[in-house]
DNA sequence: TATTGTTATACTCTATAACTATA
DNA sequence: TATAGTTATAGAGTATAACAATA
């Protein structure tokens, strides 16, 4: 029979769903030309910085397009780079004061978009479903 | 103070990496060349049919990246493209008998990825995570 | 020799504009 | 005039290969 019939949606189809309301959340503000893309990295460079191969690492991305969003992020004054004076080969990422600022400006805007999620749904059940994300996401993280 | 204090990690980050941990699934089986993108579209073709701008509309996507996407499927044999007799400027779109096999497969395959990740987290926890998604993502689904 | 990072290149996905064919 | 769909084009994001600089 040339028919489907499944009782609910993949969880792949509903983050996607969910990733969209996220984008159409910051699609309405002034981001100075800065993108999710943009963002993901921006959040990922701790504070005391890192090696450009060790971000890509943490990203899960190649070290190549790493180096292409390090230094477009760089060019907007939001991170800088400097050698490592131990190893000349490395190239140390960390934020300038801007970068730390559009950081919070994120985290704020996001934890605004998760407070009013849990409204919605009620902050406990909203608490269960961060947690079972988090554990499924990255399984590897015994705490 | 040039620094960033996050207690955990963003909901559409934790998303991110779900998505990498699937896309890992998929990516060591064979799926004839398709890819993610292209079952998002297959799945979404009901078996009654649907016209090309609707589909698109329902994904969130333009009625060009979407014909792309049917024109692509069709050739390899997962849809067809009937003319509406009703309308003649309507193109609607069907699954083929190895199209609906391909969806049943896929259905499969993320079928199980989620009973796993439900046995990692316990059944319970995990159809809350999965209402508690689907709410959030689709807010106006009113049941 | 191995590793850090860059340059060059290509492919996927998405978006817009201009067009056609039907209504 | 308005709508369904296509063609053309460009940009964002990601991947691989080849390379340069340093260890």
């Amino acid at each position: 029979m040339n028919s489907v019939k499944r009782d609910h949606p993949h969880v792949p189809e509903l983050m996607g769903g969910l990733l969209l309301r996220v984008r159409a959340a910051f699609g309405d503000e002034d981001w100075d030309g800065l993108r999710q893309s943009h963002f993901r990295l921006l959040t990922s460079v701790p504070d005391q910085g890192i090696a450009i191969t060790e971000l890509a690492e943490r990203l899960s991305m190649t070290k190549q397009g790493c180096g292409q969003f390090v230094a477009a992020l760089a060019d907007s004054g939001y991170l800088h780079v400097d050698i490592d004076t131990a190893d000349r080969r490395v190239r140390v990422v960390r934020r300038t004061a801007a970068g730390t600022r559009m950081v919070q400006r994120v985290d704020a805007r996001v934890g605004a978009l998760e407070e009013q999620w849990a409204a919605e749904v009620g902050p406990r059940r909203y608490a269960t479903f961060r947690r079972v994300l988090a554990e499924i996401a990255y399984p590897d993280d015994r705490e």
